[in-house]
This record gives structure tokens, C-alpha cells and sequence, in this order.
DNA sequence: CCATAAAATTAATCAATTGTTAAGATGTAT
DNA sequence: ATACATCTTAACAATTGATTAATTTTATGG
């Protein structure tokens, strides 16, 4: 059996009820991650990839409410679980009206047992295996929009058409694809793809990216001058 | 729980002083210790990195104004918070212009609790509390009113509108917007930018300002004449 | 209110980084 | 061994970014 452990997600912007969190959590064997915000429980779900997330619904900046419709939008979390930490007394009349966007409520302050056995039942009632649909973090094929990697198979497919890359290409490519608008500089660049001992020309790197764009279209890789290279979505 | 307890450095050449805010701040469970000049502030920030400095302006010797500028230049230091403790009614007119280098002031003498609600504020604030030990993912995302600064992805992103910086460019805005309307001096500007060993003339700045402010609104970012530039909030 | 130093502005110049191309080196399969 | 693919380098071009220089504007203390 694929048993992995669920991600969860949390969000608050204090920082004593996420350690407080965070910990109970973890010692159960989930993996935890945090936000302070919801911009940041927005990037942060999106690479995260939880299986639940909690959300305060009082925060500055993006308040719960708000992330939770952001957040429902993105189609890679369509199936993640959303809950609502509320502060007890808090006003519920602006609340109320979400109930739409949350899988479940959860009253501040709450103790861990009542948490834990909630998050369960959540992640039970939703029968929502990790292995599923979402993709796990050592996944040996990379999607991302027209394009496809198979590190397994050593090809790469666009708009179904397959391609073979020489072993330089390929990793510089999946290596850009993997993050995504991240910008990787050349040192980092150099470290994954050459290592720490193998030292070769600046040039080196230009000419790979360069066929690259032959080959995948001149518009993908983008350069930053003076820091890297990043894949565009 | 391994909470690591924030580190204070108290300066003060009053004993008095010391002994009172080591006493109530102890007690809240930070670790403290004291300088009783600039140049022991110095040495001993640089073994004892403490989390803030509570620095006294007025000082035989080295002053807190020097010191502070001293401290700045320290790379360990860089994410050190520095707060001013002033005399009430101590000549404003020479202080004013070193907001400079400091993320508070407080007045002297001050209660206890006040104290204690301002060190918290901007422990907080600055997100250098204890629980700082979660794992954040490489994500390094500044967010400020209606300015995202994305720095893996390179990107400024300000109501929506998604921008790309040249690297100088980038690279002042996002040490300016990471402690909003704290002053940065030109030359603390120098030391994080260019380093200690470029040398460049001085109009340099203000050019990268100039183009900052076409791209971001000029009135966010706020010239203090004979010290340096602040990000407005 | 003026004198003065600091900062803003603008365009021009300079510097640094990356792009491009082709050739040669190295490796690999038949 | 030969042919082919891949990787790297070198030389130069092109581009972008950074800096300076010259001038005007602004702020501040006397």
C-alpha cells in the first residue's frame, strides 16, 4: 500500500496557534506546512499540495474568506479539503454565508484531541488518499500545460508530440520544469546538472538553453539577466 | 518543546536600567543580555545574536546612533532588529534624522508592559519570533499592502499587475519594502546592494530610485533628505 | 527668504551578460 | 573503424542594464 502522509495546510497569522498546531499535528505523522496570510496560503498550497487545509477566517491582508475563494478556483486543489478555524464568538453572521467554500468548522480554541479526531473524520468522510490524484514530490513524470516529462522514459511531450533530448537538454529541461516561474540561477544550474568538480565554460549553459528553444519554442525559458533562467507556464 | 527563546542585548550605561529591563524581560522568558557602551554592543551582538537590541541613544563613548550604524554593517546582523531608547524629551532635532537603522523607538522611562507589547509588536511584525523554527518551504515572498515581491520567481507583483525589475532595481526595492518605512542610509543601502568592495558614484542611487518610482508610483517610496529613502506602507 | 548642499532628472556612455554560430573534441553504436 | 550524435569551446554580436555626467529642482538651516 502507498501510504504516504496527508499534507495539511495551515493558515493563521499567529504565530503561537500555528506552533501549537503544527506541533499536535506533526507528532500525529502528518506533514505540516504554514502560511501567515492568504497570498502566501495561496503560493504555498499550490506547491504544498495539501490533502486539507485550515484556514483562519480572521486575518489582515486576505482574510479566509477571500483565500478560500482563491483558493477554490485553482484546479490542482479542487480536490483539497478546506476548514474553517473560527474564534469562538467570533461573528458569524459574515461567515454563515461562506459555508459554501468549507468542508468543515473548527471553534478556536480547540483541543488537539477534538482536532485530531475531526481532521480524521474529514479526511476519512472524504475518502481522500493521497495517492489518488495528486502528485506526489519525487513523481517521475512532470506535468505542465502542453508539456510533459517522463524521467522514466527519458522523453518529453508537447501537444502529443514526443521528443527525444540529449541527457544535458533533458535535465537542464526538467530541471526548469519542475519549478515552474522559479528562477534557477547558473550556479544552481550548474551545481544540479555538472555537480560541484566538473568545470566547464560560461557559454555551456547558453548553448543548451539555446537548442532547448529550438526545440520547445523560443518563448519558454526565459532569460533574467545577471541572475538566471526560469521555465514559463 | 524546544522553543528557542528570543535573545535581547540591552545597552544602557545606566546599571539601573539594565538591572530593571533584564529583570521584567527575563521574566517573560527572554534571554537577555547587557552592554554597557557601543563597543561592547558590538562585541557582544556578534557572539550572542540576539533576535533585538535595545539600544540607548545616549551613550559616553560610542553612541547608540554610531553603534547602530556600526551594527548595520555586521552581515550576521543583517535581520537583527534594532530599537532606539530615548530619554523623553531628549533633543528630537539630532535623532530624527537616524530613524535611520532603527525599526522603533522607545521612550524612556517606560512600563514594563508597555515594553513588553512593543517587543512582542515587533518581534511579530518581523516574523523573527521563536516559532520561527517552522519549515518554511524556498519560497521567499515579501507582501506589503498592495506590493508582492516574489524573489524565486523574480517578479514584483503590485495590485495584479506583474512586473519585472532589472536586478539592481529589484534588488533595492525588495530590501526597502522588506522593513516598510524604516530609513535606510545610502551607505547601508551600499553595503546590502553593491558590497563593501564596489565602488560607484553617488547619483547612482538615486537613478535606481528615479526608475523605481516611475514603475511603482512616485510616492512610495520617500526621500529623507541627508539620510536616506524609506518604502511607504 | 536666501544660500547652500542634497537630491532629482535626463540623456549619453560604458560595462556586463547573454545570444549566436560554427568548429572541434569526445563519445557511442554499428 | 566509421559514422553519427552530443557536448564544449571560442569568437564575436547583440542586448540589456548600470553608471556617469551635466543640469535643474528641492529642501533646510541660518
Amino acid at each position: 500500500m502507498n501510504i504516504q502522509e496527508p499534507r495539511i495546510l495551515l493558515v493563521d497569522d499567529e504565530k503561537d496557534i500555528i506552533e501549537f498546531l503544527s506541533y499536535n499535528l506533526k507528532k500525529e505523522g502528518f506533514l505540516v506546512e504554514a502560511a501567515a496570510n492568504g497570498k502566501e496560503a495561496i503560493s504555498k498550497a499550490v506547491s504544498f499540495k495539501p490533502h486539507l487545509i485550515l484556514l483562519d477566517v480572521m486575518m489582515p491582508g486576505m482574510d479566509g474568506m477571500e483565500a478560500c475563494d482563491e483558493l477554490r478556483k485553482i484546479p490542482e486543489l479542487q480536490k483539497t479539503l478546506i476548514a474553517f478555524l473560527t474564534a469562538r464568538g467570533e461573528d458569524y453572521s459574515q461567515i454563515a454565508g461562506f459555508e459554501a467554500g468549507a468542508d468543515d468548522y473548527i471553534t478556536k480554541p480547540v483541543k488537539p484531541k477534538v482536532l485530531l479526531s475531526r481532521i480524521k473524520a474529514l479526511l476519512k468522510r472524504y475518502g481522500q488518499s493521497p495517492a489518488e490524484n495528486i502528485p506526489t514530490s519525487d513523481e517521475q513524470i512532470i506535468t505542465h500545460n502542453d508539456i510533459t516529462i517522463d524521467k522514466n522514459k527519458y522523453i518529453v511531450i508537447q501537444n502529443g508530440r514526443q521528443m527525444e533530448l540529449p541527457r544535458k537538454e533533458f535535465e537542464l529541461l526538467s530541471l526548469l520544469v519542475s519549478k515552474p516561474d522559479r528562477v534557477f540561477t547558473r550556479d544552481e544550474i550548474f551545481h544540479q546538472i555538472w555537480g560541484d568538480d566538473v568545470i566547464v565554460g560560461d557559454r555551456t549553459i547558453d548553448v543548451h538553453i539555446r537548442k532547448l528553444r529550438e526545440k520547445i519554442g523560443e518563448d519558454r525559458i526565459k532569460t533574467i539577466k545577471g541572475v538566471g533562467y526560469k521555465f514559463e507556464g
